[in-house]
RNA sequence: GCUCGGGUGGCGAAAUCGGUAGACGCGAGGGACUUAAAAUCCCUUGGGACAAAAUCCCAUGCGGGUUCGAUCCCCGCCCCGAGCACCA
């Protein structure tokens, strides 16, 4: 990087008005000329890769939400360049996805044709909007030289025992015959027919972030993060610590066997009246009593046709008695064995022990079929006898009762003992649980990347060689769904016969495609290595430029793209490619912009298009406006009237810089809020803190303005640097009016003095209990005795003062506090 | 229901470690300039008591508590937003 930037020229003489649209279309196309933006990546010697979240190229055009996040990223990197970094600032698109599929779908436009469009309007849009991006380095998802490598990365982790297949439900609409995904599925109904969904069962493709969930979790303490999306993840992730109890039954031949629960309460086990069963749990069959069978089988195709949203949303308990029954191993008491479907099978042992006393659920579920609710926890002011009328479950204040040897310990110091008695007959073993569970990344959609498999009749399932990929994604005109369940591509033979890469016989390609997830869970890894073709990320660009130093995005991601990039970060490394396990070295979460109190939303007709602003006001006072409405990691209100306020300070500014004086003697008090302006504003700059770092050059403007006489140079220059990350393009051109060479982004950020920073004198607060009686001009270092003199001085303080005080608190450089 | 945010003037907000509540901006009111308007510039602007200044009282969703001192910490509520949702 070119850190030699200095000024020579003395000013122009000739006053001009601050225009921002002539101002800004001339230095985008300098910075084109000039590449500007481009970062070396190869010699970068202090590189900071600066990512932001990429965007989902909608029709609409770039949304201001979109515009708030990527510019409070802009500015962060043109920080970091003007503090001597090599900033990478790539930008690209996620355009894959179900969402630009159903859009092409509603317009009737081929999402092929739609996507390149749409990645145009929204180029131009970002361009003009000033961000420091390399668009040397830019990418799509659905570009086949990027995919390519998605498919390489799905090979990559079947290599290493991380794909697999199985058979999971889907959501099916009976009527449209189509595969639904989650949020096409509104209360419990097709989001287009209303025809009440239907679950359907699939082979389908899931990758084993389970395996990963502990490391998932232990490193979130390690990495720099927002503490809400750590708290996100570890929710997301979901570790429980508990005991997997076994209860011995006898199924219908009469033969023994066992039923596992875990549960994160076995001190409640002698609560345990009856134990339920998922109703797809595998032993339903042996347990079920001829008498029962019938409405058992009833049951059981009843959940089966039930939608996965339903089921997981209905709270009303249902359920049948199988007509077997286990022992508590505890009170070694029969109990009833149920099935029911508020058990789930992809949940620990896909099977509980009911506690009515002590589990909301339970208690729900007991009241409804009466079965026996039993107290075996107490809290302060209970005993065995109160009556229970809802679930007690507080854990810390409970007593155990009406639990044998165990009566009077309390929960935690029962939870040991209990499962350390019972692993002793080996009916139980500690374990720890996550809900986690596999990522499923099949769609049956048509705008994805193929899953690269073939299926042939001798082999099995076979990879599609590395060297044969990309599997293109074949252009076809009847992209729709359809009722054949699977894939649009399944109805392209054409497409899908090929001949098994194994052995040459007749196969049948994989229809699926994978998951939009999949797609945006490795882009940083491939922005370096844009245009190295020949590998997903060149080993020496990835070693200079990852893991990624900062990262910026919505919250709405902190759970799924977050999750999934670190697995398949973890998952790369552990196959010897990434020698770091995560990605994001620092990651903020930007808060969301709402419009006058209301989010902004089509049908309310208050989307802001960030064209019209900029065409309005310029790029320059929208970006800072942006910036200024609010805390950046909290978000906030974006109103019209309140741009003027940020145009204002940069036609100040502007102004400013037209008729500064040239040299001058040093004003001590300008010179030292000067001082104190550059440390706040890098100190803000540094913990996003954008409105408040506008807002003190504001303040400092105001400083200059105010002034008996006209600012001179060195007061006002410094400004330019310091708004340069806000405003670029107006800092640019004041930077060249001034003389200064090359682009400003290549100057230095300028330095503060501490000492300059400091206040000779200070306003000290005397309060009187409390309450501020008074304000004293005082050095700064003023002890507690003088401070004393000078505040009883103070005719207003003395008045509350009667007498001697009984305690002074003194706050050096803050309070004195006088109690009486 | 659970988890995480948040609630401060007319409005957007600030107060970084428990130490002057309301920085900065918008809007509003008044004034200067102007034939006039816009733009620009200057002054005022949380509420109340007082003619005014000085000064005092009240005020950070509600009710308590801790503290010399609470927007900030603790307990109990209310409201708004986001996410998760029968996870044993």
């Amino acid at each position: 990087m070119d850190n030699s930037a200095t000024r020579n020229d003395p000013l122009p003489s000739d006053a001009v008005t601050y225009d921002p649209s002539a101002i800004e279309e001339k230095w985008q196309r300098i910075w084109q000329e000039r590449g500007t933006n481009h970062t070396d990546l190869q010699r970068a010697q202090r590189p900071f890769y600066a990512l932001m979240m990429f965007p989902y190229p909608s029709a609409e055009g770039l949304h201001v939400g979109n515009l708030f996040a990527f510019t409070g990223n802009d500015i962060y990197g043109r920080f970091q360049r003007l503090m001597g970094h090599n900033v990478f600032e790539p930008l690209g698109y996620d355009a894959f996805g179900i969402h630009s599929e159903n859009y092409a779908l509603k317009v009737g436009v081929h999402p092929m044709d739609l996507i390149p469009r749409n990645i145009a309007n929204f180029r131009r849009q970002l361009e003009r909007s000033g961000l420091m991006v390399d668009w040397r380095y830019t990418l799509s998802t659905t570009e086949p030289e990027y995919y390519k490598w998605t498919q390489w990365l799905f090979l990559q982790l079947l290599k290493q025992g991380l794909a697999y297949k199985k058979q999971a439900a889907v959501n099916w609409c009976p009527k449209d015959k189509t595969v639904l995904a989650n949020e096409q599925v509104i209360g419990g109904a097709c989001e287009r027919c209303g025809t009440p969904v239907e679950q359907r069962l699939l082979e389908q493709w899931f990758f084993r972030i389970s395996n990963y969930a502990p490391r998932l979790l232990e490193n979130l303490d390690h990495i720099d993060w927002s503490e809400t999306t750590k708290t996100a993840q570890r929710n997301w992730i979901g570790r429980s610590e508990g005991a997997e109890l076994a209860f011995e039954t006898h199924d219908v031949k009469g033969n023994e066997c066992e039923i596992r629960v875990f549960t994160t309460r076995p001190d409640t086990i002698y609560g345990a009246t009856y134990m339920v069963l998922a109703p797809e749990h595998p032993l339903v069959e042996s347990l079920t009593k001829p008498k029962q069978k019938k409405q058992v089988e009833r049951y059981r195709e009843s959940t089966e046709k039930q939608d996965i949203v339903t089921r997981k949303t209905s709270t009303d308990k249902t359920g049948v008695f199988t007509g077997s029954y286990a022992i508590n191993p505890a009170t070694e008491k029969e109990i009833p064995i149920w099935i029911s479907d508020y058990v789930l099978m992809e949940y620990g042992t896909g099977a509980i022990m009911g506690v009515p006393g002590h589990d909301e659920r339970d208690f729900e579920f007991a009241t409804k079929f009466e079965l026996p609710i039993v107290r075996v926890v107490c809290g302060e002011r209970e005993d065995a006898n109160t009556p229970l009328h809802k679930a007690f479950t507080e854990c810390e204040s409970g007593t155990l009762v009406n639990s044998g040897v165990f009566d009077g310990f309390q929960v935690e110091a029962a939870k040991k003992a209990i499962v350390e008695l019972l692993a002793k007959g080996g009916s139980a073993k500690p374990v720890v649980h996550y809900r986690l569970h596999d990522w499923c990344i099949s769609r049956q959609r048509y705008w994805g990347p193929p899953i690269p498999i073939i299926y042939c009749e001798s082999c099995g399932t076979v990879p599609v060689p590395e060297k044969d990929l990309p599997v293109l994604l074949p252009f076809i005109e009847d992209f729709k769904p359809d009722d054949s369940g699977v894939s649009p591509l399944a109805r392209h033979e054409e497409w899908y016969r090929v001949e098994c890469p194994k052995c040459g016989k007749p196969g049948r390609r994989e229809t699926d495609v994978s998951d939009n997830f999949l797609d945006n869970s490795w882009y940083f890894l491939r922005y370096p290595s844009v245009g190295h073709d020949d590998v997903p990320f060149e080993k020496n660009v990835t070693k200079k430029w990852l893991p990624v130093n900062s990262y910026i995005g919505g919250n709405e991601h902190a759970v799924l793209h977050l999750l999934y990039s670190r697995f398949i970060t973890m998952a790369l490394h552990d196959a010897g490619h990434l020698a770091f396990e995560e990605p994001f070295t620092r990651f903020r979460a930007h808060g969301h912009i709402i419009r006058e109190g209301a989010k902004m939303s089509k049908t309310q007709g208050n989307i802001v298009n960030p064209d019209e602003y900029i065409e309005r006001w310029g790029a320059d006072a929208f970006r800072t406006y942006l910036m200024f409405l609010g805390p950046y990691e909290q978000g906030g209100d974006f109103r019209d009237a309140s741009i003027s306020g940020t145009r204002r300070f940069l036609d100040r500014l502007f102004a400013s810089v037209q008729s500064m004086a040239g040299d001058g003697e040093a004003d001590h008090a300008v010179m030292r809020k000067l001082h104190q302006t550059i440390r706040k504003v890098g100190d803000d700059i540094a913990r996003l803190s954008y409105n408040t770092a506008v807002a003190a050059m504001m303040e400092y403007m105001n400083v200059l303005r105010k002034g008996e006489r006209t600012p001179h140079r060195d007061e006002v220059l410094p400004l330019i640097p310091l708004v340069s990350p806000f405003a670029p393009h107006i800092a640019e051109e004041l930077w060249e009016q001034t003389g200064g060479t090359g682009s400003v982004f290549d100057s230095a950020w300028p330095s503060f003095d501490p000492r300059l920073a400091l206040e000779d004198s200070i306003e000290l607060v005397v309060q009187v209990n409390g309450k501020v009686r008074g304000k004293i001009t005082v050095a700064r270092d003023i002890s507690e005795q003088e401070a004393m003199v000078v505040a009883l001085a103070d005719p207003t303080v003395s008045r509350f003062t009667t007498g001697d005080p009984r305690k002074v608190i003194f706050v050096p450089g803050r309070l004195l506090n006088i109690v009486v």
